[in-house]
DNA sequence: ACTCAGGTATCCT
DNA sequence: AGGATACCTGAG
């Protein structure tokens, strides 16, 4: 499959910390992992693609997946002039755009997130999709169902290096296991009943809640908080967002200042 | 060896 | 309400 896509950039993407399974194998290619499924895309020359998978499959999963059908020229084009940092950021990361990603994943990768680096965050999802996800390919595993995850023991989860975030992780999972918390009723749910089902999860509070709003529900009016994105607002806006101004895709925006601030 | 990491819960005032 | 503090462990 041979594709040709504005705004879309597989270094900026897998670097840009939304996503811990999408790694690049070198300069041009890259690897994601998502659903039981595993794709190979290589950077033919710039905005041109190849991915290795069917037509059918493209157009099925992996269009939805990179949110292909929207229009980011659109979000860049509304930054206003007045502000040159934002605008400069946009144009800088212009290929990153905000995956689809599964709910469940989203809400454990990022109770899993907190007080760790991102390589960090990566080897323990990944110790924790080879413990009790499936073989999808030769060496891939998918991400464990809400059932296994809910039922590592101690140890198991121990050894996935999770440290005090255990308990978070299997409560989370023994909730949507249990139909508590059920990602296809969040889905129904507006932005602020959202963020509240979710910060009621122990372990998940508010920066972590707007992550897996903003990457897990694809609600991207929401706009995470870290410790990078307030260097930022102190140092650029004086300690506050002009969040109002983009309303409704405020989150697109925090995605080309972090990116900006993290590889400047 | 030593610091710090994409935070959160809990315990204060 | 808002501020201080402890917390598991791997990566650099």
């Amino acid at each position: 499959m041979i594709k040709e896509i504005r705004n879309f950039d597989l270094k900026m993407i897998a670097d840009s910390g939304q996503c811990f399974r999408m790694k690049m194998t070198d300069k041009d290619h890259a690897v994601v992992i998502a659903k039981d499924r595993v794709l190979e895309i290589r950077t033919v020359k710039p905005g041109v693609f190849e991915f290795d998978c069917s037509e059918t499959e493209f157009n099925d999963i992996w269009n939805s997946y990179f949110d292909l059908d929207t229009d980011y020229d659109a979000f860049i084009a509304a930054v206003p002039k007045e502000d040159g940092f934002l605008k400069k950021a946009a144009e800088y990361g212009s290929g990153i755009r905000i995956l689809r990603q599964d709910p469940f994943e989203t809400l454990i990768s990022f109770i899993i997130s907190q007080r760790k680096s991102i390589p960090a965050i990566s080897t323990s999802i990944g110790k924790l999709c080879r413990m009790c996800g499936n073989e999808i390919r030769e060496g891939f595993y998918s991400f464990p169902e809400p059932k296994a995850l809910s039922q590592l023991s101690d140890i198991d989860l121990a050894q996935c290096s999770l440290g005090y975030r255990a308990e978070y992780v299997r409560e989370a999972a023994k909730s949507v296991y249990r139909g508590d918390t059920d990602p296809d009723m969040l889905q129904t749910l507006s932005d602020e009943d959202l963020f509240e089902a979710l910060t009621s999860l122990k372990g998940v509070g508010k920066k972590v809640a707007n992550c897996v709003m903003l990457f897990g529900f694809h609600r991207i009016g929401a706009f995470p908080v870290d410790v990078w994105m307030q260097k930022v607002i102190d140092e650029h806006y004086d300690g506050h967002f002009p969040v109002e101004r983009y309303e409704g895709y405020a989150g697109v925006m925090q995605q080309y200042l972090f990116y900006c601030i993290r590889n400047e």
